[in-house]
DNA sequence: ACCCAGAATGAATGAATGTTCATTCTTCAT
DNA sequence: ATGAAGAATGAACATTCATTCATTCTGGGT
């Protein structure tokens, strides 16, 4: 349920709590997101301070202001980091070869958008947190729609080939796209906000069901 | 787009614009709880406050803390407002007999759902918001999750009675309303978010695929 | 016509937060 | 060993916000 300890040096074996440590740019700022993540599963995007995300990363105050430029700046970057890690998996196995039969790539999509990875309430948290100011920023608009676009292709083109491959009739490969979409998103959304009413397992099977009965052929109840 | 004026005082034919009025109690609660729909449509729940609130309600600072205790209550009772419009005008539909067809009534509530009333940017925007906080505030959480079982149970019973009715096969009435469900909150999300992808049509056509493929005779494509 | 219960106001208050920057410390090339 | 580049610190500052409350105003009852 916890995670790892934050402070990076309380990992460290030999080096005393204190000690001031220097690292490379880049691992200060994937520690700062890090951070960022737990605090806004843990106490919501509104609540979030400056001071909690350093403190939860065992760094001082200052030191957000030198890697990101603003809080804005630091909430931005970890958007795009949630979203690309999202996005990112799907595109992998969607245009990745290595998994043949089609069905089977369905499968390992559905795995991934609800098994362990995603489905971690901290980083479901994130993503929601995000959403719900997003009617109000347009960056935060941009950032989402942006890599949404990329995947709903691949998506479309996927279910495109399946289509083909078992002859469905009357299935739209874009409605459909859009409808598998949206329903994994629900999934998502109940899984945070009513997780007593609905496990992952029941999830994942109310997905299948909705892909069986589009591509009975390819995924089995 | 954009809504009424927001000051009661100058939507009233005679009175002078500066005049102080006396109203309800109950009055002067929905005229906050509206205000403060409109500024999260507007700037995100994170960015709300209780300045902004009242003077979008044309009314002084103290008030807001006069008919609800603190901000904390004012924007749990909003939520409150707002679950229980949607949740209250779903059950309405599918309990209410004013629609003695299933399909139909089936249909309604697909118009409801995705309709005018309730796919407005302002109350989309104000659902989520509270979504994306759910996960670190117990209260809300509760308040909608809450309204939502009763909804998805009524949902479930008309499902079954279209099942038994159709004599469907192979279609589990809880298994579907929560997939139903999730698809139509999952819509509703991409309808905030990337309103240029999806226009409402098309987000009705999905969701009707979703109900034809498990009811075929009493939904057509 | 008068009065008063209580609705409404908004300046004042204190707490909290984002950001800055003078200073300290670490590392590594020399 | 030494010095310089720059990473890290955290006290201080200015701002913003929720909340309070002494005061003003309104409308209905007498």
């Amino acid at each position: 349920m916890t995670d790892a300890p934050s402070a990076v040096t309380e990992l460290l074996p030999d080096t005393g709590s204190k000690r001031r440590q220097i690292r490379p740019k880049a691992e200060r700022r994937q520690q700062l997101i890090d951070a960022t993540i737990r605090c806004i599963a843990q106490h919501g995007l509104s609540a979030v301070t400056m001071q909690m995300v350093t403190r939860e990363a065992g760094l001082s105050v200052g030191i957000a202001n030198l890697h990101f430029q603003s809080k804005d700046n630091l909430l931005r970057e970890t958007l795009r980091c949630v979203a690309e890690e999202y996005h990112g998996g799907q595109i992998e196995i969607m245009e990745g070869n290595d998994i043949a039969d089609l069905g089977d790539r369905l499968d390992a999509l559905l795995d991934f958008q609800l098994g362990r990875g995603v489905t971690q309430r901290q980083k479901m948290s994130v993503w929601f947190a995000y959403y719900g100011e997003a009617g109000a920023r347009p960056v935060y608009q941009k950032i989402v729609s942006t890599t949404d676009r990329l995947a709903a292709q691949k998506l479309e083109a996927l279910f495109a080939k399946i289509i083909e491959q078992g002859g469905y009739e009357d299935v739209d490969a874009r409605e459909l796209a859009t409808g598998y979409s949206a329903l994994i998103d629900g999934l998502h959304l109940a899984l945070l906000v009513t997780p007593r009413e609905l496990s992952k397992r029941r999830a994942r099977s109310v997905a299948r069901d909705f892909l069986h009965r589009a591509f009975p052929q390819h995924i089995r109840r």
